[in-house]
DNA sequence: CTAAAGCTTTCCATGATGGTAAGGTCAAGA
DNA sequence: TCTTGACCTTACCATCATGGAAAGCTTTAG
């Protein structure tokens, strides 16, 4: 058993997100030693490592409450998890189209203004635009 | 003049975040008429639509702040302008970059997962995983 | 005169994270 | 033994742009 710190340094989750975690129940409440200390296991620390696996990977954290369920059940289906990583792919991509869309609107005009010493500029023209 | 409404409708943008523009200075206070309501011009609509066009494209409200000024900056250079634009576009190519990047581990991991009614999912062991 | 619509301000919530402050605990060294 | 520093605790505030709700005032239409 360890202290905050050290479950935080073997996980990689600073201790604040380690303890925000536990407050939303994403990480189940962990014994506490007389001085009121968090104690975490090893088996803590191997959820904390999952946790922060998932967030590189943009999960959400009730993406991740789901996977965490699923991994923690024996009774899961690969088709199950499959699912839930199919679905965040389509957000993750929804946001890369929308992004996408928005650095060509820029390029397009970028494109145009000379980017010179004269106060013309078509970016400045389209922002005004009144019309859609 | 015309109330909040009205201006809101002719920008597109919401009254509440009309007066959230004005409450951190990105819009100028506008008069008030004798009853307390927000009384706003052409030109302050003109303002409104610039804003709305300019976070469409996703500028932040301190690029656009930034932006409203060379606008209303008769003694701007395009330079400027484009300077702006260039870094937002590069903000935005990050973004798209780290969300491609987790994308495409996860189609990775999708990969190799079955999708069956069995509980084997390598989406979870590399979600486990320890090492980085 | 009344009801509805529109305006006002103020407070709360989002999501995931960091910071700060005020205080308790523990271990090591003088 | 005392002190110092590192570590822990909770509670509160801030982010960023947006929406919602409440409570109350004004104007307009019927």
């Amino acid at each position: 058993m360890m202290n905050i710190g050290e479950a935080s340094s073997a996980s990689g989750v600073s201790p604040k997100m380690v303890r925000y975690y536990e407050s939303i129940g994403l990480l189940q409440q962990v014994r506490r030693s007389d001085n009121g200390y968090r104690l975490y296991s090893g088996d803590n620390v191997q959820t904390l490592i999952f946790i922060r696996r998932a967030r590189r990977l943009g999960f959400s954290v009730p993406q991740i409450e789901h996977l965490v369920q699923l991994w923690q059940n024996p009774e899961r289906t690969s088709a199950e998890v499959r699912e839930v990583a199919q679905h965040h792919i389509q957000e993750l991509q929804d946001k890369i189209l929308e992004l996408e869309k928005m650095k060509q609107l820029l390029e397009g005009l970028i494109s145009q203004c000379h980017g010179d010493d004269k106060p013309d500029c078509p970016i400045l023209e389209d922002l005004s635009r009144r019309d859609l």
